[in-house]
DNA sequence: CAAGGCTCCTGATAGC
DNA sequence: TGCTATCAGGAGCCTT
């Protein structure tokens, strides 16, 4: 599943084969796929048309490609299963194929390899999706201003986040994947940074000290910075991303996926637990339970 | 208004 | 063999 550090894999692949090109022509495939486009399908592939594709940027799980010379941008979020790749024209399509972008390459092009190559968003399970927003005075798709500063952003509040914890009537757990109050983190980093921390998932986040909400983001920012320089290996393909799950990090992990195996701290059996729609990876001794409130 | 839950989607896999 | 149930889960939207 695509977090912060796979999406940013996906930008820098992005920044490297498709900045600076001018869209010729926009196919849309899957109308789903730009169902946040709500103009339609003909008006997203018509309004990119002609346009220069500026440097990507991305905060939190969400990337997006200004269009030079507007105050727009293009918006992608890759949800469950969502890949951008950069393929020849020649390669098949892919069996999940929703969006194809051209573009008008004058040869020669800046970087020789670009040419002959289009940008494909290939989507199983079409939660991700593009579409086309107005940008805010800070060059942020409007639709994202609500989205928080991500952990690995210089300018993220480490106060302000730990004073919004406090405030909270919530658990630790529900506030990691809360994007409004930090972005990019998901279920497989959150369970990660936890088990790091040695908090369990139900902590109500009132009860955190200054010092464990730094021990917190401090481990969320290694883990995902350790993902990120594994996920970096795959620059020299041609694909934007790696696979559209959790690339080469996924046997590194501590926590998530490890049911019944022993904990890498204590080797006590890893536990699973049912949690909003989805499930929760701890070690029931290293990461105590929180006393139940009255 | 805050907090929590529902829903969208498809394919792999388990169980009978 | 073939069917059904379960799971994967981000985030907009709805309910409480």
């Amino acid at each position: 599943m695509p977090e912060l550090p796979e999406v940013e894999v996906v930008r820098r692949g992005l920044e490297r084969w498709v900045a600076h090109r001018t869209v010729a022509d926009v196919e849309v495939l899957h109308p789903r796929a730009v169902r946040r486009h709500t103009a339609g399908p003909d008006d997203f592939a018509h309004r990119l048309t002609g346009h220069r594709i500026g440097t990507p940027s991305r905060r939190g799980k969400y990337l997006w490609l200004p269009l030079e010379d507007t105050d727009q941008s293009v918006l992608a979020h890759l949800g469950m299963s969502g890949q951008l790749l950069v393929q020849p024209y020649s390669a098949p399509d892919e069996k999940h194929l929703r969006v194809r972008v051209r573009f008008a390459d004058i040869p020669p092009a800046p970087d020789p390899a670009a040419e002959g190559t289009e940008l494909r968003f290939v989507d199983q399970r079409t939660f991700g999706g593009l579409s086309l927003h107005d940008n805010t005075p800070d060059g942020l798709p409007d639709v994202i201003a609500h989205i928080a500063r991500d952990p690995l952003d210089p300018l993220f509040d480490d106060d302000a986040f730990h004073q919004a914890l406090r405030r909270k009537r919530t658990t630790v757990k529900r506030a990691l994947l809360d994007q409004s109050l930090i972005s990019g983190v998901g279920n497989i980093y959150a369970d990660e940074a936890l088990w790091r921390t040695r908090l369990h998932y139900e902590r109500p986040t009132a009860t955190l000290t200054r010092p464990v909400t730094t021990a917190l983001l401090g481990h969320v920012r290694d883990v995902m910075t350790a993902a990120l320089a594994v996920g970096g290996t795959s620059f020299d393909s041609l694909y934007v991303n790696i696979n559209g799950e959790s690339g080469y990090f996924d046997r590194s992990l501590d926590a998530y996926g490890r049911e019944g195996l022993p904990c890498k701290r204590c080797g006590t059996p890893m536990r699973r637990r049912p949690w909003m729609n989805r499930s929760s990876y701890f070690c029931p001794k290293c990461q105590r339970a929180p006393r139940v409130s009255s």
